[in-house]
This record gives C-alpha cells, sequence and structure tokens, in this order.
RNA sequence: GGACGGUUACCCAAGUGGCCAACGGGGACUGACUGUAAAUCAGUUGGGCGACGCCCUUCGGAGGUUCGAAUCCUUCACCGUCCA
C-alpha cells in the first residue's frame, strides 16, 4: 500500500464527531507515516484496555482489529493493561460496588484478557506492558504539576460532564484524574499513535495531545473510532444489555449472531470488525444502496468474514451451511447434542435437565407458545412423557437429538 | 456536622395504603410472515401447581403501624445535592 491507501486504511471506521478534527488528524497521521518511512522506523501504536471484564465480544474486538493493522503495516503495537487504573476502580461503574482486585487478580484477568486479544493481534508482534509500571511511581509532585495544565472548564465543557452537572449528577474529582493517568501512558511509552472508541475522545484528543506537548513531545495521532451497535442495531454493544456477540462463542453461533444484526448496521460492521480494506467496504456499501447485492446475501458475507478471522476459513463455511439448511432450507442440522431419555420423563422435566430451560414456567411458556416440536410436530402437553426418541426442536435454535 | 432527595424486576424508569408480580421504554424469548436469527405484526418476560384460577417469594437491609404496605413510621447501610 502506498501512503495514501496506509492513511485510508488506518482511519476507516473512524468518528470524531467534528469534520476540522477529522481532517487534523488525517493530516497529522499521514505526516507521522511520511516521517516514519524517512526516518526508516515503525511508529509506535498503542491503546489501553481495563482488565476488569474477563470475556470480551465483538465490540471490544473493535480497537484490537485496528491495531492489527498496524501491524499489518509493519509498525509497533502496545498493549496496554490498565493495572494501576483498575486498582484504584473504575469511576463509570460507580452505581455497582465492586470489591477492589488484589494486584493476583488484576495480574490474573490481565493475562486471560491479553490471551483473548491475540485471537486478533499478532502475538509476536506485540509488546503488552502494564501501566502501574509507570503510574504507581508518580509522587504527587508531580501530579500537580500535571494537573496544572488543565483548568476545571475544560473538563466541564466535555459532554458527558457536561450533562452530568447539568443534571446535578456526582462528577468525582478522580475521574478527572483517569484522563491525565492516560495521557502519561501516552507520554511515556512515547507513541505516535492512541487509539480507542469515541468515549476516549477526551482523553485522547484533549487530554494525551496537552500533556505530551507540555512534557515536549509531540502529540500522538488520535485515531478514535466509531462505537460498534450491538445486534439490536442501535444501542452500543454490551454484556450487560444482553446484545453482545461474545468472542468466545462457537462459529456456528457467531454466525447466526451476525445475521441477526437489523440490515441498517452492515455498514458499521463492515468497517469495524471486518479485515476488509477500504475500497472493500466502499463496494460493500454501493453494492448494498444500489440494490445490487441482495441484503441477506451481504449479511452473510458479513458473517462469514467475521466468523473467518476468528476460526478461519473452513469453519465459517460450515458455519454458513448449517446457517443455510436451517434457516433457509429449513432443515435440521447435521449436527446436535445428544440426550438420553429417561423412562417416564415429561417435556418439561427434559427441558429442565437438559438446560434448556431456566425454570418450569419458562418451559410450560415456551410450550404454550407452540416453541417446543418434537420432530417438527408441535407438543402442546407439558406433561407429554416422552416415550420414543427424535429430534426435540426448542425455539428456533436449539435442537436436540434424543436417544432412548 | 446540618438540611433535603434517592435506593423498584436483565437495563432505564413509573408507582406515595388495597384494583401491584407491580405502567412505560429498551433488551431478551416465542409465534406469524419473510429476503436472514433483517423489517413488520402479535404474544411472553419472578417462582410453583391437578392452573385461564390459586399459592409462595420480590420493590436497599432489619423491625413496626394497619384487616391490608413498594407505598406510612423507626432504624441501619449505601448513594447524591446543597449549606457549614
Amino acid at each position: 500500500m502506498n501512503i495514501e491507501e496506509q492513511v485510508a486504511y488506518l482511519m476507516q471506521g473512524t468518528e470524531y464527531g467534528d469534520a476540522t478534527i477529522q481532517q487534523t488528524m488525517t493530516d497529522e497521521l499521514r505526516q507521522r507515516l511520511i516521517e516514519a518511512e524517512k526516518e526508516g522506523r515503525p511508529l509506535r501504536v498503542y491503546c489501553g484496555y481495563d482488565p476488569r471484564k474477563p470475556d470480551l465480544h465483538l465490540g471490544h474486538t473493535v480497537t484490537m482489529r485496528k491495531l492489527r493493522q498496524f501491524q499489518e503495516l509493519g509498525h509497533e503495537v502496545i498493549f496496554v493493561v490498565g493495572t494501576y487504573t483498575s486498582l484504584i476502580g473504575d469511576p463509570s461503574d460507580k452505581d455497582v460496588l465492586r470489591p477492589r482486585l488484589s494486584p493476583e487478580e488484576v495480574e490474573e484477568n490481565a493475562r486471560t484478557y491479553a490471551e483473548q486479544a491475540f485471537r486478533i493481534l499478532d502475538r509476536e508482534k506485540t509488546q503488552v506492558r502494564y501501566n502501574a509500571e509507570w503510574l504507581a511511581g508518580l509522587s504527587f509532585a508531580q501530579l500537580i504539576q500535571l494537573a496544572s495544565n488543565f483548568t476545571v472548564q475544560q473538563f466541564l465543557t466535555r459532554e458527558n460532564f457536561k450533562l452530568r452537572w447539568e443534571r446535578a449528577e456526582a462528577i468525582y474529582l478522580h475521574e478527572l484524574f483517569y484522563s491525565l493517568m492516560q495521557g502519561y501512558d501516552a507520554y511515556y511509552l512515547n507513541v505516535d499513535v492512541q487509539v480507542g472508541g469515541t468515549d476516549q475522545f477526551f482523553n485522547i484528543v484533549t487530554a494525551s495531545r496537552k500533556l505530551m506537548s507540555f512534557l515536549g513531545r509531540k502529540p500522538n495521532v488520535a485515531v478514535i473510532l466509531s462505537i460498534l451497535p450491538g445486534t439490536d442495531g442501535v444501542v452500543k454493544m454490551s454484556k450487560s444489555l444482553g446484545n453482545h456477540i461474545p468472542i468466545s462463542t462457537d462459529a456456528v453461533d457467531m454466525y447466526g449472531k451476525v445475521m441477526s444484526i437489523p440490515d441498517m448496521a452492515m455498514g458499521q460492521y463492515a468497517r469495524l470488525v471486518t479485515r476488509w480494506t477500504p475500497d472493500l467496504v466502499a463496494a460493500f456499501e454501493a453494492g448494498l444502496k444500489s440494490g445490487e447485492m441482495h441484503p441477506r446475501d451481504a449479511k452473510m458475507r458479513l458473517a462469514h468474514e467475521i466468523v473467518a478471522s476468528f476460526y478461519g476459513e473452513e469453519d465459517a463455511d460450515q458455519a454458513q451451511e448449517a446457517f443455510v439448511r436451517l434457516f433457509q432450507q429449513r432443515q435440521v442440522p447435521e449436527e446436535m447434542p445428544e440426550f438420553r431419555l429417561q423412562p417416564g420423563q415429561t417435556v418439561l422435566d427434559l427441558l429442565i435437565t437438559a438446560g434448556l430451560v431456566a425454570s418450569k414456567s419458562e418451559g410450560r411458556r415456551l410450550i404454550a407458545q407452540r416453541g417446543v416440536r418434537l420432530d417438527g410436530e408441535v407438543l402442546e402437553d407439558a406433561t407429554f412423557v416422552l416415550t420414543r426418541g427424535g429430534v426435540l426442536q426448542v425455539g428456533k435454535r436449539h435442537f436436540l437429538r434424543l436417544v432412548s
């Protein structure tokens, strides 16, 4: 790729909410790439992660995908685990009282976190650093010095603080320091580029850049990525909202979950969680817009690509076949878990013991809603005692092969 | 230290003595339809049952008032705003 193509590739999926900043950052990135090439050195790129949440979903991988792109272009990636910040506590989770993590727990979480991240990142080309390494040693005097670069007004004009201020909601003092710490990370690591989601806009664009300039460094280029919507297509993907696609699931499930996003969200997914280059993404979106490509086929391509990026081509092919078989041809899947029938067991008991429902009430509801079938036949009676084997279907996508 | 306000089901959020297992929205689930687990429409969303009705447990914790409380009182915990 030439420089221009690289710039387009690396800026893909970014969102600054302001055309001027977008332009500035694009220009700065181009400038850096040119410099780096001249000096024959790679760019230093970093993104920080909070090691609290142990299982990742697609939304978490957006920044990792971006880091991966930098790696592909030969740049140096630093994966920073926020060990220090997590010891202090995450201010955004203030409604939930979380136990403080011990250093051992943090280290354990950090390890599993990084392990999952390597499903996207190139292990060989990734430096993992823990920010306690440099933040723990800062003195109070240094902190005051850093803080003296900022005014309260700067923080209060930041949108989320502003909103909270107007609503008379709490704004904690230490939340303000969060930005400073992050800025110090960037300074200490001497990075050229910092990657983050739009929620990190202030931390990266305002705080880090200002702090770096103050400390005599060239401010880092901010690569700010859009937030990935969840399977509902609107709200950001999050486990607690139940609209997430975990990366620890299997290929078939991941494929299906991607297929369940609304058509509207396809563009975002294409830009944020695929390995596609800008021209591929552009072609994809153009095809959709013109109606040349069937939305269903487009989504299938998308799902295939996303699954392939985690599980490889072969598994993606299989997941796709399973999907077509089940939803387009309305046939039962080839593979399904087996379950041995117990004598005298009713459908309801079966659902419970097989773990398909959490309670009997839930099972009854499902049956009343005509959501349980045996060999294609709707079971209407919860107390029906099963005597023969067959294929039990629960809802649209849960199957069980019953053997007696 | 003081004054005032808050704590409701997965999330947000109503409800200020009975009609509340608790409005509404989001999410999730089921069905119909389809172009896919899209869109749209309809239904479900504490648990239990010999079940279109009944029982049990829920509205921060613990007590209390009352025939009866998520709703009133006391107290504890946590959170917030303001004044010192």
